[in-house]
DNA sequence: ACCAAAATGTGATGTGTATCACATCTGTCT
DNA sequence: AGACAGATGTGATACACATCACATTTTGGT
């Protein structure tokens, strides 16, 4: 009850959150007024659905503030975790550059402010602005590149190195470099990391206890993973 | 011995050769005998390398024919086939869309005839051309989704599944449908196989006979495999 | 047509890690 | 503050597959 309804926030606060997310920071100012009036907010909280895979999304995605996990579902209902994002990123532009949905299901993993573009409207942009299609694809190719890469680590390692690995791709991707490391702040759970890494989820808290006694990480605040140097340097898989 | 050397080949029959690939045919004729003059063409036999993984390649690569695998391979030499290539099928353009390196190694696993297209060159039409563009991105997509995919069954199928949904793909993508089924005309051995589906060779040879027994699958020819009814219609992962 | 190399078939053995089954130990909601 | 759900810690057990170790068959090069 505390937060009042973002759909009605002032133009100016609207542009500067908007200039938040990396997508737009090819556009100038005035591009940025004009598209405007075509998003809009929605507030998730904590577990909510936002995108569900079945879906043929005719929409685009925009995290302004909070987290999601972008997930992939068995039949018998475990969950493979393919990405994290957080501020600034995007999502579920597949369904609309080739009208096929997207394989993926997203859920807010805390309370997360999202902007909505609609296909139409976006494809105006999209058609005309050479910038923002190079952005697109070179989020695709960035994707398909970890996708790859997750898909060697499935392959080839061990459940220490899958672990490792998440952790590392974590950090690049969601990490704070700090004086002492490298610091995860998404308050992830073992489950989650199981999640992430297709291990199970005891495997994971009896690994990370190995990787605390031995130095290679610390738990910070709550929940909050540092990636020591020891433990960054012994990547060697990816 | 036999064989002339392909570089020096007539317009016109080249033309047809460039129709043949799928992301051409979006091109008028005027375009594609513009776009020919850049084309290099190029032999490679079996087994020859033609893109290695750290390589920042500038090229994009499009096969007139033969059969090309895209791999990924462990520190230990270990490899995982990330997708097969025949006729029509284009790679390599990763590298430049977005500048950094593609995350696979492609050779060739028979005698492959292979377009290439330089980086500058072929940007004239990639920044001009909205419908190759489209085409792109939407290769893109379905790249990722089809990874995507992947790293669903690697994550919770066990090895029978696995290579049901590896013959499924390879059904989908190189497949050619008869009468009886979808027959896969690769002359895969086991061990292509297994390093699809990244399960052991012997698991390999286990499963396939006995879908061989319980009729689900027949060997037609020199290892060309065709997929009966029973087979398709029993995947459920995907 | 021959021979070496590669592919296939098949048992026996080993092991990583999932799974189960709890016992704490949080955190959160009212 | 109390309670209840979820997260974490930890041993014991089970098993799916990799791995090993061959025998046998097929293939491709000269």
């Amino acid at each position: 009850m505390k937060t009042s309804n973002l759909t009605q926030s002032g133009k100016s606060n609207s542009i500067n959150f908007m200039k938040s997310v990396a997508f737009f920071s090819c556009l100038s100012d005035n591009e940025l007024t004009e598209l405007e009036r075509f998003v809009v907010k929605k507030k998730f909280s904590k577990n909510d659905l936002i995108l569900l895979e079945e879906d043929t999304s005719h929409y685009m995605y925009f995290i302004y503030s909070g987290k999601v996990k972008a997930v992939q579902i068995s039949e018998d209902g475990r969950e493979q975790i393919l990405a994290i994002h957080q501020q600034g990123d995007s999502f579920g532009e597949m369904s609309f550059l080739d009208g096929k949905t997207s394989p993926a299901t997203v859920i807010a993993i805390e309370d997360t402010h999202i902007g909505l573009i609609n296909k139409k409207d976006f494809e105006r942009y999209l058609l005309q602005n050479s910038k923002v299609l190079k952005q697109i694809t070179s989020m695709l190719c960035s994707r398909l590149r970890e996708a790859w890469l997750r898909l060697k680590v499935l392959s080839f390692a061990d459940s220490e190195h899958r672990v490792r690995a998440v952790l590392t791709l974590l950090g690049e991707q969601n990490g704070v470099k700090d004086m002492r490391g490298i610091i995860i702040s998404l308050q992830l759970t073992h489950k989650d990391i199981a999640a992430y890494a297709s291990v199970s989820r005891e495997t994971v808290t009896r690994l990370l206890d190995r990787f605390l006694k031995d130095g290679e990480i610390e738990i910070v605040g709550k929940k909050n993973i540092l990636l020591k140097p020891s433990f960054t340097e012994k990547i060697s898989i990816m």
